[in-house]
DNA sequence: ACCTGAACACCGTTCAAGT
DNA sequence: ACCTGAACACCGTTCAAGT
């Protein structure tokens, strides 16, 4: 449970979770989630890859800390879309997580590659969650909806940094969609007219045309027919 | 282009594309994609690693590869859900991506962590995009509602993958989010309350309703206030 | 108690050389 | 033309031994 919590007198650790999770985070920022070795990780703490295992029992738990240290500066607190109804709040929180996940290079593929279940996993959640209950949505349907919401903005995510990752280190990359489906036998008519929507750079506003999707998917769901 | 392609008079190959990306869809099958190496798959043929080059630049090639093979089976056609209007096609074709990734283990892993632009990838897309044109949505709606669905779609498969292997092999990390949720300082009064909906293992139902979100959003951009 | 050193059992990828 | 053999530069993880 503490193995190596409690500081007795002794030498002073070189190491303990919180640092060594700092230089991990940095560590991905610099060089993206292929180059983040456990030695590569070691070396930049100074010391021996080994020792790492003191303090995280594996590296997808390393991953799994990384991935709820990410998440803990979204604020969650009501009064961070005060001035809205449940579906401003709702927006703020989604945009929150991706603001996260985008925070870190790679950040969604280590959000999506672990189970975080910390208190800043679990509060995001509950703040959505209790944003729709208390809104008068059904317990099931709030449940519902942050998975929706989550998986969406995860996958989206994934999607915008794997794009981000590809422009830069290969400029022509970009070009791939457009020639496979220019250069297409048998042709995609409906592709090819939608080029340029398919091959725009601007996520944010991808992103928000999804989560109004949801959202309004949402308010026809908790308003069947009448207007509240 | 086709360097190893037209089969001149000499030893018959023992390799090939075709018969290689088979085995390598059988291998991660068996036993998933961490497990698929070069050097695996390389025994599976009866060859050594280094010979796999021959037919794939690398690992990510071969991946590539796997996910445009995955799609190839889904129907596209408008036949196949012909008896529906253009909300019921896209519930069909977003059905038949997610039942592709499910087909293979980890099928959403090796998805997201490619860029497949092969004629059933992008197949798929021109359907999608096709029908939501053909019901009268404007051109960057319906491109933009394809990375929506297609976004979900993987986010979700992602989960539901992972979620179903976690629970084989270890059993009790079922109950991991619902005793991080109990024990919770601080408590989560609102996940709490929706525990059983949050850990229910009904994927389907689950898909359904983000699914249905997106739709339900759809139609009300479609049809501002009327009723068609 | 905390870390080193060294090992174990692997990886993806390259490439001269054989057939 | 197609594949072998062997190497290169790595991995995650374990664990006796040192301090």
């Amino acid at each position: 449970m503490s193995s190596p919590s409690t500081p007795t007198r002794g030498r002073p650790a070189r190491l303990d979770r919180a640092r060594t999770l700092e230089t991990a985070l940095d560590l991905l920022n610099q060089s993206g989630l292929d180059a983040l070795t456990m030695r590569r990780l070691a070396d930049a703490m100074g010391v021996q890859a080994g020792a790492l295992y003191r303090y995280f029992a594996t590296k997808q738990d390393l991953l799994t800390a990384m991935a709820e240290r990410m998440l803990e500066g979204v604020d969650t607190t009501a009064h961070a879309a005060d001035s809205g109804d449940w579906s401003d709040r709702l927006a703020t929180l989604a945009r929150s997580l991706r603001t996260a996940l985008l925070a870190h290079r790679d950040g969604a593929r280590v959000f999506a590659g672990t189970h975080a279940t910390g208190p800043s996993v679990l509060g995001f959640a509950d703040a959505f969650v209790g944003v729709l209950r208390e809104a008068g949505f059904r317990d099931d349907d709030a449940a519902r909806a942050l998975y929706t919401v989550v998986n969406y903005t995860v996958g989206h995510t994934l999607e915008e940094q794997a794009a981000l990752q590809a422009a830069d280190g290969d400029p022509e990359s970009v070009g791939t969609l457009r020639e496979a489906v220019t250069a297409g036998t048998p042709p995609y008519p409906h592709l090819s007219a939608t080029l340029p929507t398919l091959t725009s750079t601007d996520f944010t506003r991808l992103f928000e045309f999804g989560l109004d999707l949801i959202i309004g998917g949402l308010r026809a769901r908790r308003a069947p027919s009448a207007g509240d």
